[in-house]
Parts: C-alpha cells; structure tokens; sequence
DNA sequence: AATAATTAATCCGTCATACTGACTTACTAA
DNA sequence: TTAGTAAGTCAGTATGACGGATTAATTATT
C-alpha cells in the first residue's frame, strides 16, 4: 500500500479496526487475547474495546471459561450494531439483502430487471431499498449504507461491461445516492464475491493472498492481497474471462479471439448449445435441464478443461495465492466437474509446501455476490485502509 | 496490506519514510513543501527533516529561487549519507556494485562464476565484497548493507530456477549473511529491475501500479502495487515466462508446454538457431552477431509476436496497470523489435482514459537488476512497509 | 529609506493516544 | 482460609502531531 502521512488519530482508526475485525474473525475472544495476537498493550485494547462497545458494534457476553484466574470476558460483534444494504445488479436481474453486522441476511428480494440503463434501473432499486429498509425496520441511525455490486468494468469511458451494454455501474451509483441520500459503496461482482468467501466462508477465512474465480454467465475473479481487495489501477484487475486461452480461437464480444470466457462460461454453454440447435431460454433453464452427462455439454466440456486448467496456471504464475478458490453462480455440477477435470493441475512457481490445496471449492453459493456487496459499507464506514485503497467506492 | 497495530513511535516511522522519498523524488523540496504535499503540518515536518539532517541522510543546500517572502530551504539526498552494495547473481555470472543513497553506482564488478552451488558461490561474493567496500573506503556506520538479486522462484522446496538447477536464493542470503555479518536483503532479479525503474527511471518514475516486464534470458516481470512491490504468498508472483501461450506448443523445461519464455526470450532464439543448425556461444555472442535482418531470426520474431502480445493483454487484464513497461538484458535492438510488432495491442479492460502509452521502454540499462538490489538494504533499514510486506527479505 | 507584504521556518503549549507498572477483581487449588 | 493466577483497570508518563503566534528573510511599494 501507498504509505501515506499518519498521526496518532488515524493510527488509532487503524488499532479500531484491528480490534474490531480480531473480534469477528476470532468471536469470543477476551481484551486480553486481542492484546497478544495484535501486539497491542492491554491497556490500549481495553480502551478501543470500550469504545467499540459505546458505539454498539460489539458486545461482551459472559465467561464460560472455568480455569484459574480471573475469568476473561469474551466479546463478539453485535449483529444489531449495523445494517447494510447489499444490491447484485447483473443481466437482466437484480438481488437485494439486507444484511446486519454478523452477515447474517435478515431479509431479500429478487426481481427482474429489465431497464438496463442506470437512469431507469435506479428507481427500481431504490424502492426495493425503501421496502427492504421498512420491512427490517432498521433504526436510521444504525444504517450503513448500500452496497452495490455490478458487473465490471467500470470507470472505462466507452467501454461497458461486455454484456451490458450502455451500462455504467459508477454512474448508478451516483444516481442511486441522489436518489437515496444514503452513501452508495460500489465494487464489481468478482470482488464482492471474494470479500464474502473472505469474511464469511470456512475455507478462505483468514487467507491473506487468494485469488477467487467466479464461474458465471461469463468468468471473472477477485484478488485478495494481504488481505485487502486488489482493484488496479482502476479498480478492473482481475479480468480472467478475457485471458486468451486459444490463440485464433472463437471470437469474443470483447473484440478478441480465444477468450477463456468463450470456452467456459455459463454464456459459452448455452452457445455451444445453439450453435447446435438447441435454444436455452435462460442460464437458470440451463441450470436445471442439463448435466454433464448430456453428450453436447460433456464434449463441450471437454474442449473448455485445458484452457481452463491453463488460465489457473496463469493466475499461479502471476499472482502466487496461498490457494484458488472456484465458485460463481454457475451450476454447481459444472463447476465441480470443471475442478476435478482441471487435475493435474499444470505445474508453476509459488511454494511447493503447502498446508492448502492449490484449487478449492468456495463456501458460498449464489448469494456470494450480494452478501459481498453489503459489507462494503461497512468497510467504507471502518476501515481506513479500505477507504484509502479504494478512494472511488 | 494487512492492517497490523500502530502507535506512535511506528507512525513516526512511515512518516519519516514518506519525508526521505519525497525529497528523493522531488529533489530541491523544501519543509513548506513537504508539508503541503504530505499533509502533515509544517511544524512535523521540520522536526523529521532535522532528525534525518542529523542521521547525515538529506541535507540542506542553498536557495537559489528568488520570490517574494522568505527563501525556501531546499533539501536534497545526501549521497553520501549511506552506502550499500548490490548483487546481481544469474547463470553463469556475477555483478556487483557500490550504491550511495542517491542510487549513483560509484564503483562495479562484474566476473563469471562458475560454481552454481550456493555453498561455494557464497566465498566468491563475499571476496568481491569485501573489494568493492575497501576500494570505496565505505564508512563502517554508513554501510547499510548487500542487497542481493538472483533468479526465482526460491523459498520452493524442491523447485530451483529453472536454469540454475540446485540453486537456492533464500540459502545463499543465508550463507552471505553468515559470511559477512553484514545485513543481506533478497529479491528476484524481475522485482529488483522493477524497483530501479521505479526509483531511478524517467518513465516509472511516480507510478503507482504497473507491471515491469523483465526481457532477457528467460522473461520474467515485476509487479509493482500501490507503490510497493508484490511478492505473493511465497515472493514469486510474476513468473510472466511460464504464462501458457500456446497450447500444446514446445517443452519447457517447467515441465509445460507452450510457455512464453520458450517463444520470446533470448533463450528462445539460441535455441531457435541451435536447432536450424547455428550454434551461438552464450547470450552477448548472440547480441553481438544477430539482428532482426537475420532471415532465421526474422522468421523467429514473426512466430513470437502473437505470444508476447496476448502475455501482454494477460497482464493488463488481470493486473489493470497503469502502464506496462518492457526492458531487461536482452539486446535493444530486440526488445524495439517485439514491442514495435506487440502494436496494434489487443482490447483489455481497464481505464480507456490513459495519460500513459499502454507498453513504454524501460529506461535503465543492464543494470538495472544490480541498482535495485543495491536499494534493498535502504528499503529494509528505512522503509517500515517494506519490512512488513517482505519479512523474508 | 522606510514600510508593507509575503513566504518559510521555528517556538511553545496543547492534545490524543499508546505504554508501563501497580493495583484490583474474580476465580481455582491446596 | 490462604496462595496463586489471569483479566482487567487506574494513574502517570512518553511520544509525536497539531495549531497559533512569532521570527526570519526576502521582494514590492511608497
């Protein structure tokens, strides 16, 4: 990270966090135990605690513990601490939840959305908030935000994302904050995806360096890098569904050739079916009336396992993660068979000793995306370190 | 970057840091100066500049401006407020230098080195070292310590540089550390190449994110994030060389196929005119004899130029830099061959609105991996960051 | 030449926060 | 009942950034 000037102030944000996210990853832990896995004197936890605790957003519950000496007092999140709104705006249909701040979703919506262009779509979404926000009867005070997590790239004047064209998530998110007045973080659906499996799956809570792969309607992936979201230079890292995996291969909506998005994807799938004369109305209609055990989906399946198994080399190569972690709203046979035809993994650098498996299967399942979305607000309101790395969410 | 607890005193510290690279970057700064492009108040800055002016690392010179008010102070390195040396280890040879702290290569050694085991490489060094700092009659306590370059991967168990076989980076700092009892830094040759042109070169100079693509023997490349290097889990993120280009194409020795590095690479065309019955010495021979005019090498080139180009879409679709840039050791004439054939680019996503070319030349020479290493020590001594994201190093 | 304006840099008192060591609290073990 | 132990708090200290006033060194104006 960009070192930037630091004082005492916005030091002791930093140690807030620090406490704030030990006590969520570690619940029940005491003062302390925070003390000795940050480093931190007791005394300067038992403040920042206390603070934590004034402002609602952990709580202590009472020991358990039987041992000799005092016993700790062990605290955890509050879950009615907060609240946040998280939106997954993707083709053709949107995902709303309310989430407190345990993650845990109170509440949601799914709708169709048919007006794709970001004038249109915001009054929709900002009903569903109105509605969402009523129904949990969240107090105002405890409101985050929202967060929104839409297909990338954005920020790229000219260029949408692949599948919706004329779309412009930066631009929702403004208009959603006019419309709102509530502050609106936004990130692509590839990252929302991995903060989810970060905070809340089992296999990659804790994972400092991961990178994620998120097998949808196309292919995207989220870079996890000393624990803080990787974005670029702006914010578009990440984009695996447009490695070339076939030089000459077939063509792509992004104006190459060979993509690995045109191999495997959900999208690539339902092509290769129609170029065969199959139509599928949709990818859920896709989901539900195919398996690999149909003869046009496995040879296809076949064709897409070395470019599949060369894109997780390049992204070992690259980018060295203590392990990949596969997941996306693709069905989850597909997926799976996708991870057990990629072995043998091909071989690359990065450590041999390792205590994890080089590719995993991620927590979550659909709702990734969306509960990602509505952590954002969270880490906007907390975390400095997210707030600097990401000025434009 | 991972949060970890911060007071006072470390604060202290970043700052410090962040004041000595302003005034390297923009020599001639004055206190108001730093202060305003900081952020800290005039008063922290004049109290870190006075500490550094007393560690002998900046000092003042005389204003020559003449404007109303009172004359800044300008405040430039002082060159030779510290001294290090680099080491630039690759097959076959070694290079070293003495750095001051403005990075001025004040004196350099380049020999062959025949033993490839670290074991009895590490005499050899330390024997050179030894030289270079009597011959530079470096102050004992201005010497901050080796900086040391070699190929990666290392830290992998089992797994050596592909073209040094047996070797071991993280060893051999070891061994030079115990031989020396001075302080010995590690990085791979890429990341080091990355970390001159950062510091010294024109076009990198600044820059926040980009990828530095390390042309030579091989082809490796340097990910620079936030204005810091990135390692990965295991500190060999970027093996660009191994980044699948075609499928099922020629072996390499990683074991693949179809590797970059067995398309565009120095090893490449040797082996290129090898197997078309022309024998080449060793890398300078083959600079020295050939150029694109060459009907063998010509033919070589065209059959790469699809390769590098989807190695260098790869990299901007998953790293979104701000720009690319392309050097290394491999003759001049070569790399302005592949990068002038690299154009038209391919589309990628990332920000349309560039104020840089998407690929730019490097400016530093050969030696840029040597200068590089030569500034690890300044990084470990004086930059808390660097500590922190390299603990190995 | 005197004075005003301007900018750089320092002086000095204040403030926020982490640290240290002593102390208190609440428990178990003997 | 007493000793031992670990958690947590209290009170005082140290560090370092901040802010406003002051000093310093120069040009511009009259």
């Amino acid at each position: 990270m960009m070192l930037s000037a630091t004082n005492v102030v916005k030091a002791k944000l930093i140690n807030r966090w620090l406490v704030f996210d030990t006590i969520r990853r570690e619940s029940g832990i005491a003062r302390a135990g925070i003390a000795t896995s940050t480093g931190l004197s007791k005394q300067a936890i038992s403040d920042l605690v206390d603070e934590l605790i004034a402002l609602g957003l952990i709580k202590e519950s009472k020991s358990a513990e039987r041992r000799v000496g005092k016993p700790p007092t062990p605290l955890c999140i509050n879950p009615e601490g907060a609240y946040a709104l998280g939106f997954h705006v993707d083709v053709g249909q949107m995902s709303a939840i309310v989430a407190n701040l345990a993650g845990d979703v109170l509440c949601r919506r799914d709708q169709s959305l048919n007006d794709l262009e970001p004038e249109r779509a915001v009054t929709e979404l900002f009903a569903a908030a109105k509605a969402l926000i009523r129904e949990v009867k969240i107090p105002r005070d405890r409101f985050l935000g929202i967060g929104l997590a839409t297909p990338g790239p954005f920020g790229v004047a000219g260029l949408s994302p692949p599948r919706l064209p004329g779309w412009d998530g930066l631009r929702l998110r403004t208009l959603l904050h006019e419309a709102s007045g509530f502050p609106v973080s936004l990130s692509n659906d590839g990252q929302c995806a991995t903060i989810a499996e970060w905070r809340f799956g089992d296999a990659a809570r804790g994972l400092t360096h991961f990178v994620y792969v998120y097998f949808g309607i196309g292919m995207g992936s989220g870079v996890m890098i000393n624990s803080a979201i990787f974005g670029g230079a702006s914010g578009n890292a990440g984009e695996l569904g447009h490695l070339t995996v076939v030089p000459g291969g077939h063509e792509c909506i992004c104006g190459k050739r060979g993509c690995l998005e045109t191999y495997v994807s959900v999208d690539a799938a339902i092509r290769h079916l129609s170029a065969e004369g199959i139509e599928v109305a949709s990818p859920a209609a896709f989901a539900a009336t195919f398996d690999d055990s149909h003869p046009l989906i496995s040879s296809w399946i076949g064709a897409g396992v070395e470019p599949f198994r060369n894109a997780l080399n390049a992204l070992e190569n690259l980018f060295d993660p203590q392990t990949i972690m596969i997941g996306g709203n693709a069905p989850d046979w597909l997926i799976e068979v996708f991870m057990a035809k990629a072995e043998p993994l091909l071989p690359s650098v990065g450590r041999i000793e390792r205590t994890l498996p080089r590719i995993i299967r991620s927590d979550l399942g659909v709702d990734a995306v969306v509960r990602g979305a509505a952590v954002l607000p969270l880490l906007t309101t907390l975390n400095p370190q997210y707030r600097e790395l990401n000025p434009h969410a």
